[in-house]
DNA sequence: GTCTATACTTTGATAGAC
DNA sequence: GTCTATCAAAGTATAGAC
């Protein structure tokens, strides 16, 4: 899916799949957004539990952060800049253009906001505030995942959780 | 080009355009990648003159920050969700697949980049740290496009706003 | 020089053989 | 139930009429 939505054919994906076009409708009779739909989703599940598991093992939310955007600057070296978020290239594809699909992103962008606001909130954040930083959390992940990208330069997202730590640091002291 | 590279079929473009196919192929030898450069060099540097028009109207880059963030928030409400960064979607799909068009949107990015970077430093940033704030705004800003069209919400931009209008008025008092 | 018509490939999807 | 073969449509690109 890193490929984005239009750029993953049907055919290619039955060929490194091993699996014959007609067994992909045989599983999802929805078709190519079904498939996406299903894609999508344990994606996003997958990602977020990786990033729990960053913040289960930081000491706190402050070294958590940190640690989060350390593993993604790393994670975007090793794949050359392929690995990155498994959601933004299809949400800004489908946002216009497929309705069913545009709600599946969205949920998952939910999905991840919500657990950011629970982690924010126990490690310290007034529950008034933890929302909002969340967000700004999630934006700049996002943010630095797509000028990385484009640059082929890790030290972008590196910087992005320089100033994330900052703001943490600045709402846990409050 | 909102609908992504690979969503803009040319045959679609030629219509929308009144231009015959061949035309296209007569002013864009290099077919559907030289097209898609040239748009996206003249939407980037459209997007910077407005941001740069937004911030000359403004008093103080605190005040331009947060009339560009609440632009955004405006016109993508206007649009439906639909007018928004005009580089990102592009980029997103072409990152892994198309060296040309990469460093195209690499080069946008960076000039944005370095146009906010002088704006903070004549608005009283200290240098050392204005390209950073840069970066921060810009990724902000692409998070928040992102987020609030998933969402087609755009109070998920106007909430980035305050937090990047934080940053800046900090930034700019030491 | 412009543009129509077409070539060739790939797309998502389906019918039907086994 | 699985998978091969094929469909109609859309993709990029080009040849050639005018």
């Amino acid at each position: 899916m890193q490929q984005g939505y239009l750029g993953s054919g049907l055919k290619h994906i039955s060929q490194i799949s091993q699996a014959p076009i007609g067994s992909l409708y045989h599983f999802f009779p929805g078709g190519k957004t079904e498939l996406a739909a299903e894609t999508l989703k344990a994606s996003g599940g997958a990602y977020q539990e990786l990033v729990e598991a960053v913040f289960d093992a930081a000491p706190d939310i402050v070294s958590g952060t940190r640690d989060c955007f350390q593993a993604a600057a790393e994670t975007l070296r090793r794949s050359d800049y392929a690995d990155a978020c498994p959601i933004a290239t299809v949400a800004l594809e489908v946002a216009s253009s497929d309705e069913t699909l545009r709600e599946v992103t969205a949920e998952i962008f939910e999905s991840w906001t919500e657990s950011a606001t629970s982690r924010f909130t126990a490690g310290g954040v007034e529950p008034a505030r933890a929302r909002e930083l969340a967000t700004v959390f999630l934006a700049t992940l996002e943010g630095g995942f797509l000028l990385s990208r484009a640059a082929k330069d890790a030290t972008t997202m590196e910087l992005l959780g320089h100033s994330m730590v900052e703001l943490v640091e600045t709402a846990v002291r409050r």
